[in-house]
DNA sequence: CCCACGACCTGTGGGC
DNA sequence: TGCCCACAGGTCGTGG
């Protein structure tokens, strides 16, 4: 699922359920998932309350009062189901289309609250560690990371100073997380839409209102997914219309053979592939 | 630095 | 119905 809407949404679907909570029982069904799980794993959480639960870009990230930060990554297909007393705070997030094949049921958490949280990941791209929390932002995974997009501290400038004399076509800069945290595919093709620019031509050509235009873009495409609590592809649909809808939305992923949606052109979606990666965008309109 | 590509892993959907 | 291939939201590493 996730990209930072989808993310965020689980995050706010999981907060009522673990934070302040403390983890009675922890289980973790195999050894590893993208990574080993790292030493201790399951003592060093058990008995651990949760302090507060964060996002980072696409990670979740659960300070614990011994001093760990329990970091999570989804990777492609990472799911959480909850189940039990701290359900009901949050309809929705958690009702899946299709119930998660047990035989991937990963990591298994159980709260003094009576909840039960269970971590599905059927191609196990996702992965899980503990890391010192004082050490969380000098993790290799953090250190060299951008800022958030939806922060103050991303907006054109960061654009502007990032794709300066760069090469590399502008889908590729903006899937790097170091020029900003938390894009993948889908809201990258749907900003460089919104943006009317080429996915064809390199970055240090991008006129600089162009750019300002995709910082835009980005921070609007990412707060209108967030509002809808994100995209559902294939296996997750949100229950009473309120949750994990923006699919509905997209204007350019998966919508090869359609009309461009953009006002007055009359273009098609083209679907290419850039870097192994289904790219879809407008030919006439982005330029 | 820049690409293109493969690897990791499983499931699903389309075409025949 | 079955089989095979292409493809999937992310990240990391290699080699030219």
């Amino acid at each position: 699922m996730p990209e930072l809407p989808e993310v965020e949404t689980v995050r706010r679907g999981l907060e009522p359920a673990l934070k302040g909570a403390r983890l009675t029982r922890v289980v973790a069904n195999r050894a590893d998932l993208r990574f080993a799980f790292p030493e201790g794993f399951v003592q060093r959480l058990t008995g651990a309350s949760v302090i507060e639960l964060k996002r980072r870009a696409k990670y979740l990230l659960a300070p614990l009062d011994r001093g760990d930060t329990l970091v999570m990554h989804l990777g492609m297909t990472g799911r959480f189901d909850i189940e039990g007393a701290d359900k009901q705070e949050r309809p929705g997030v958690f009702h899946y289309a299709a119930p998660a094949n047990p035989k991937h049921a990963h990591v298994v958490f159980e709260t003094d609250r009576g909840c039960r949280i269970t971590f599905y990941d059927p191609r196990r791209f996702g992965f899980m560690d503990l890391i010192a929390t004082e050490a969380v932002e000098a993790h290799p995974w953090f250190a060299k990371m951008g800022p958030e997009p939806l922060g103050p501290e991303f907006g054109a400038g960061r654009l502007i100073q990032m794709f300066k004399g760069r090469k590399q076509g502008p889908k590729t800069l903006l899937l790097d997380q170091r020029t900003v945290a938390g894009l993948g595919n889908i809201y990258v093709c749907e900003a460089l839409h919104r943006a009317h620019i080429s996915p064809l031509k390199p970055s240090g050509g991008v006129k600089k209102a162009k750019l300002k235009a995709l910082a835009v873009a980005v921070k609007e495409v990412l707060a209108e997914a967030v509002e809808a609590g994100g995209s559902s592809i294939s296996d997750y649909a949100g229950a009473g219309g309120e949750l994990g809808y923006f699919q509905h939305s997209f204007r350019v992923y998966d919508r090869e053979g359609e009309a461009c949606p953009t006002k007055g052109c009359k273009g098609t979606i083209e679907r290419i592939v850039q870097a192994g990666r289904s790219t879809f965008f407008c030919r006439v309109c982005q330029t």
